[in-house]
DNA sequence: CTGTTAGCGCATTCAC
DNA sequence: GTGAATGCGCTAACAG
């Protein structure tokens, strides 16, 4: 029979599964750190890709943080063929209905009964952490992502971890993923501590905005402090110095969770990806 | 009853207007310069957010530039309700058949039958080398995209009517929007024309790219050469010197294309968006 | 286990 | 004009 080219209707399944015909990826957090985040368009292209094979679409969705009920309201919907979450935070996740289950997936932290698809924050900020320590550097700052991101706890924890080890004390300030922030940020931490000798940003961005803050200070990057980011964005090769940064396989990740959903399969609780350091000129 | 709560199934309409339940996104070009561009993911980004308004879902397609039935093949399928061009090329909107007339509209140029959403390069690029005109520069170069893009022609003539109002000669050299041939473009153009005291690239990424090839030849920016982008990516204003660039409304651009698709208003042949000139610090 | 049938929710058609 | 019937292409439930 497929040898007669013979396609299903997407539509015609849709209706009498009751299971709809898109793949919603839900966003959360609205700020302007999430909303201009090249790291949201990344994971919706490599998801409208696979989608695409499935004769399915996918549609956006930016949910406000503190609306618990927004993510069930979407779910709730009909024509949903499947959610994936962009940055949940497991509450959030818990008020998806049972309706949804298997048909749910989450690119950050998720739940027992919604499989997870993540970036190894750990091992990543490790690698990036000891690569300072390797070439020199002792009086390590940190700035963090927002704190409702819950990814973010495992890299401030590998980070004291290294720390601790070379008997450093942690320098960590709070950062929103923006590059604004990170040009504050490295002024509050040259104001703090002076004799900062290297930077690592939870963000390529909040790096690029670092970079800048240091620039305007007079402060010399590599020479007087090194700069290291993470994620790797487009940019943060051509930036100057250029960044030295960690690596993620986004669009992986992004395939990975859309299939599992549009699939069925169910998946192991968490698929994590490497976080891969990338040495450039800042570190 | 729209009171009640009424909200019509996509699915079931979609089925019984063979119609189809998505939004198909497809860009024409496969090449890096085209995967790599951050404009697709925003276009997309847009487009994604207006189909979850409408109960539809956006798929993403990457149709090699020269083939010429893979647009056909891609509108003939089911399951799609409309389709929107990205960097179309003439020849290949010619190919979308009759049975979507109405539902197909063009990011950038398009056809009697097919309604074009895009830039006013012409304005634009007249804006920026008029810009750098006044800012005393005359031995303005000119990098410009790919070939095979239409758009690209619209921006070489303004550039060419500009400079012979100053009485100088174009030096226009061919570009791809990458910016490795940003920095090869800038070598090519110091050698061919070393007076050279600006340069204008159709695209950031490209005029970042000439930043780089400037610098490695000590040429200093903008004291030397002046250097001037178009599109105003969200790196433009993080580079050093900060890149002097024009902006667009691509969200505005891609989120009224995909309304047109959608809501099958019959819109005007074609709707220029403004180029706005955003002055930093490269030229 | 294979073959048949009812019906998903809507737009269109036809009868009135 | 208003209202009932048909069927889009499929899956699930059922009968053989």
């Amino acid at each position: 029979m497929a040898a007669l080219g013979y396609v299903p209707d997407a539509s015609a399944r849709a209706l009498v599964t009751r299971t709809g015909t898109r793949l919603a990826i839900a966003v959360i957090g609205r700020t302007a750190a999430v909303l201009d985040d090249p790291y949201v368009g990344r994971v919706l292209t490599s998801a409208a890709h696979v989608a695409a094979e499935r004769e399915v679409g996918v549609s956006l969705h930016w949910l406000p943080l503190h609306d618990p009920g927004s993510l069930a309201r979407l779910a709730d919907g009909r024509g949903l063929g499947g959610l994936v979450v962009v940055n949940p935070t497991r509450p959030a996740l818990e008020t998806v209905p049972r309706a949804l289950r298997g048909r749910v997936a989450a690119v950050g932290v998720g739940t027992r009964h919604v499989p997870s698809f993540d970036v190894d924050n750990r091992a990543g900020t490790d690698g990036v952490v000891r690569h300072l320590v390797r070439t020199g550097r002792r009086r390590i700052a940190m700035v963090t992502g927002p704190s409702w991101l819950p990814c973010g706890d495992r890299a401030v924890e590998a980070y004291r971890q290294v720390l601790e080890a070379t008997g450093a004390e942690p320098r960590v300030v709070p950062g929103d993923f923006t590059a604004a922030r990170g040009a504050g940020a490295a002024v509050e931490i040259m104001t703090r501590w002076p004799d900062t000798d290297a930077v690592f940003a939870l963000s390529d961005l909040t790096a690029l905005g670092v970079l800048d803050g240091l620039h305007a200070l007079g402060v010399r990057v590599p020479d007087d402090v090194a700069v290291a980011g993470f994620d790797d964005i487009a940019f943060a090769g051509l930036s100057r110095p250029a960044l030295t940064t960690s690596t993620h396989p986004v669009e992986e990740i992004a395939t990975a969770a859309a299939r599992a959903v549009l699939d069925r399969r169910d998946a192991a609780e968490t698929t994590f990806y490497p976080s891969a350091l990338v040495v450039r000129e800042s570190a």
